[in-house]
RNA sequence: GCCGCAGUAGCUCAGAGGUAGAGCACUCCCUUGGUAAGGGAGAGGUCGAGAGUUCGAUUCUCUCCUGCGGCACCA
């Protein structure tokens, strides 16, 4: 016999053997019926899995957390099996769930079309109605390869092989459609909600993930519980698709790019403004901070980036040039810089550095070009040609602490002055292959965590991920809508001080080797502004809006008053345009507040008389009117950046 | 880089083997209108580039370029 303890508390004996479907019967008909699976101890298995021991058993039923990764990966089933269905000869692979939903890979000669995956999903819709029931059995390896290798299945029989000895060999079936898999599955294929799914598209990806192996067909689908649910995820991605900032950027003329320079940023005026803020807020932050700005090249000959160890590494991703041989007076191979670290260690190298000099903090807002995959270039997002707001810190390994601790708590600053609240953290250590030994490692690490649980012990570690020359921090921030975006790193490194020969003299008169600690806040201009224009769908706080307002004029008779409005507005520091063209007021307010400019302000005769305006700000129904100064004064307030609000 | 899809007016898109069309935007004219599109007229295209098939290609075929969705990559 077993005791089984439910969640209430309650405990019940059954026969060993029994299964979850057995107790969730005897307790209710209604719970039998909605019991999708069940918890054992905490892990998720089939209704139908025996129970051998004594244990804490949970009934998990369609409101389960879990609930959803079921339907999910049931889902995955049931297309891989509508697939087959109607093109026998597709081989199946592998089909996870992830976030939304699911996908699939199917080996196929032909394309899958639109019109393919709606053939799909009707029959997807089909094999939910017949309820198909799912079994399991645990196989042995032999006869699942042999089972596989009968039903000319090659890479399920690959799977097969990979899976762990000692790990059971689960075989499924929905219906008589046969799958491998770690499970659980519901009980029948009418469990899942048959018009809370939807398949989105089709993509090519490689066999494991592995570019050297041939390239599959993924179907993506997006699963919940209810129509209701899929209905808000397809908005949502209605609402991300008009924040996109390629489209708005278009739109508020920001920027475009064109084939002549793919990947590089052609910036309007509009769009330069917001770049210039930007820069100028941040400039006064490092400033503030104790950074000193420098300005390096962009051409630099291939030696420096030999010595760096780049052009052996990472050469196939940096611009090369050449000098045109019949003009050139002398042979030399230069690159555009990758990165501003090897030159930033140019200027610490210049003249013998104290320990007294020490932590230098050498920042740059450095321009630089990497030959991105012409695959992954998206907007501003991923370029390759962009500027980073860089610095490295030179400090001896007892400053790494502090250093991380300042600029852990500059860079929240800075998110919460650009509008994001809250920050994840994610703590790279010490890799396999790596330079440096193991006690400057301890060290490091240790100075990094004890930094960061200065600010927060809630924070991620992601064991061997940091990179070869030293640990870092990564940090992501979350935008309005939920996404994440990693924009802040903090990385240490022991090794280019060491390649580039860089030395400090310490206090006991001998040479020593700084350590140079990499970090950006915002990663780059270009990806962050992209960044803003999503997280803000375009409307930029006050201070960032490229144009701050604009003066419309009612009729002709208001000109000379609203260009004496802008006047005024510009001397109080404000980006103002003026709009004396001869149309209605409607058609300015619609056009002006399309282009999402902040404040919208109409002069008509009556403001001329009593020299006041009628202020519309973006995004409200009505109008305050008020007196020219008041309102100035009232804009110009916010329109003063963060920082010098602060000040 | 790989798989798939796409590229026609500034933008969004329609179109067909016989050298192109709409809406918005733009220019001009009329309109001076009080908070999200007043009316009329006009101008605007080497149909991404190159090659091939054809009497004839923007349309069919191939190659390339760029973009989009993923995959791989992201020091």
């Amino acid at each position: 016999m077993v005791t089984l303890t439910l969640p209430d508390g309650a405990a019940r004996t059954y026969p060993a053997g029994v299964t979850a479907a057995d107790v969730a019967k005897d307790i209710s008909k209604s719970l039998a019926k909605a019991a999708l699976a069940a918890r054992v101890d905490g892990e998720l298995v089939d209704l139908s899995r025996p129970i051998e021991r004594d244990a804490r058993l949970e009934i998990v039923t369609i409101e389960d957390d879990a609930a959803l990764e079921l339907i999910r990966h049931d889902l995955a089933h049931i297309m891989a099996r509508a697939v087959q269905e109607l093109w026998p000869d597709v081989k199946v692979t592998i089909g996870p769930v992830v976030e939304h939903g699911w996908y699939y890979d199917f080996d196929r000669a032909e394309p899958f079309t639109p019109a393919d995956l709606e053939l799909i999903e009707k029959r997807m819709r089909e094999i939910i109605a017949r309820r198909d029931p799912v079994r399991t059995e645990v196989w042995d390896r032999e006869r699942a390869i042999r089972f596989y290798e009968e039903n000319d299945e090659p890479y399920k029989v690959e799977l097969v092989g990979m899976i762990p000895e000692g790990e059971p060999i689960r075989m499924y079936w929905h219906g008589d459609w046969q799958d491998l898999c770690r499970g659980p599955h519901l009980v029948h294929t009418g469990q899942v909600p048959a018009d809370g799914f939807k398949l989105t598209h089709v993509a090519g990806a490689y066999w494991r993930g592995d570019h050297r192996n041939k390239m599959l067909q993924r179907i993506y689908g997006v699963g919940f519980r209810s129509r209701k649910d899929l209905k808000a995820y397809l908005d949502m991605l209605e609402e991300a698709a008009r924040r996109d900032h390629r489209r708005l950027g278009r739109e508020m003329e920001l920027f475009h790019m064109q084939e002549e320079a793919p990947g590089m940023v052609f910036w309007h005026p509009r769009g330069w403004t917001v770049y210039r803020t930007l820069q100028d807020y941040m400039r006064r932050r490092l400033d503030a901070a104790g950074y000193k700005e420098i300005r390096t090249p962009e051409v630099v000959d291939r030696k420096l980036w030999e010595a760096s160890g780049h052009w052996d590494k990472y050469r196939e991703n940096m611009f090369i040039t050449e000098i045109d041989e019949e003009h050139a007076n002398e042979k030399r191979v230069n690159a555009l810089k990758p990165m501003n670290c090897p030159c930033h260690v140019q200027v610490f190298n210049q003249g013998l550095k104290s320990y007294r000099d020490l932590p230098l903090r050498l920042a740059e807002f450095g321009s630089c070009h990497r030959y991105e995959s012409s695959g992954s270039m998206h907007g501003l997002m991923r370029v390759r040609g962009f500027v980073q707001d860089d610095a490295h810190i030179f400090c001896t390994e007892d400053q790494i602490e502090q250093e991380t601790a300042a600029f852990i708590s500059l860079l929240g600053s800075v998110y919460r002055d650009l509008g994001f609240e809250s920050f994840d953290i994610k703590f790279s250590t010490r890799p396999e292959v790596r330079a440096g030994s193991d006690e400057i490692w301890d060290k490091a690490e240790a100075a990094l965590e004890a930094a960061v649980r200065k600010v927060t012990d809630d924070f991620e570690i992601d064991p061997g991920e940091g990179a070869f020359y030293g640990p870092k921090l990564d940090f992501k921030l979350t935008d309005a809508i939920g996404r994440e975006w990693q924009c802040g790193t903090f990385q240490c490194d022991f090794v280019l001080p060491e390649r580039l020969g860089a030395e400090y003299v310490g206090a006991d008169d001998k040479r020593h080797r700084p350590v140079m600690l990499h970090r950006a806040i915002l990663g780059s201009f270009e990806r962050f502004i992209g960044i803003l224009i999503e997280n803000h769908a375009g409307r930029f706080p006050m201070w960032l809006a490229p144009v701050q307002a604009v003066v419309a004029t009612i009729t002709s008779d208001a000109d000379d008053y609203a260009r004496e409005v802008a006047a005024t507005l510009r001397a109080a520091g404000l980006r103002v345009e003026t709009d004396l063209r001869n149309e209605k007021i409607n058609y300015k307010v619609r056009e002006h507040s399309l282009a999402k400019t902040p404040a919208i302000i109409a002069v008509g005769r009556q403001e001329v008389e009593n020299r006041a305006v009628a202020v519309r700000r973006l995004g409200e129904k009505g109008q305050r009117v008020m007196p020219l100064a008041e309102a100035a004064a009232a804009l110009a307030e916010e329109a003063t950046p963060p920082d010098l609000r602060r000040a």
